[in-house]
DNA sequence: GTGGTGACGTACA
DNA sequence: CTGTACGCCACCA
C-alpha cells in the first residue's frame, strides 16, 4: 500500500504535530498551508483520524473563531477544553480567549514551500 | 456511480 | 448580529 495515498492527511498530521505548546491554529490556516484553502472541511476530517494519533493534538486545532467545534468528537464533553486550559489557554463556552495571543500560524512558523 | 454528510470558511441578505 | 446559501472534496451507505 502506498502511504502517499494519505498524503493529504499526512500533511495535516505533520502540521498539527508541530503546533507548539500553549498554541492553537485553525482548520483554515492548515488547509491553506496545504494548498486546500477551500477545503477546510477536509482538515477536520483528517483530524477525525488524528483522534487515534497521540502525536496529533487535535485539541489544539479549532475553527477560525477559536470555537471548539470539535469538542463534540472528543471522548468526554469537556476533555478538549480541559486539555487547552491545561496548556494555559483560557476557554469559555467552548471558545478560546485571547485567540490572537495563542494563535499559531503555520505560514509564519513553518517554512513555506 | 450516486447521494448525503461534515471537527470549515466566506459571502450575502 | 443572525440566518441562509454555496463551495470544496474525502468518506460512507
Amino acid at each position: 500500500m502506498k502511504s502517499e495515498n494519505k498524503n493529504f492527511f499526512r500533511k495535516v498530521y505533520e502540521v498539527a504535530e508541530q503546533i507548539p505548546y500553549g498554541r492553537v491554529t485553525s482548520y483554515g490556516a492548515i488547509a491553506k498551508y496545504l494548498g486546500a484553502a477551500r477545503s477546510a472541511r477536509m482538515v477536520g476530517w483528517a483530524m477525525n483520524g488524528a483522534g487515534s494519533m497521540e502525536s496529533v493534538p487535535a485539541h489544539r486545532v479549532v475553527n477560525k473563531a477559536g470555537l471548539l467545534t470539535g469538542k463534540h468528537h472528543f471522548d468526554g464533553t469537556n476533555l478538549m477544553q480541559q486539555l487547552l486550559e491545561s496548556e494555559g489557554i483560557k476557554v469559555v463556552e467552548n471558545q478560546i480567549q485571547n485567540l490572537e495571543k495563542h494563535f499559531w500560524d503555520p505560514f509564519k512558523e513553518l517554512p513555506l514551500k
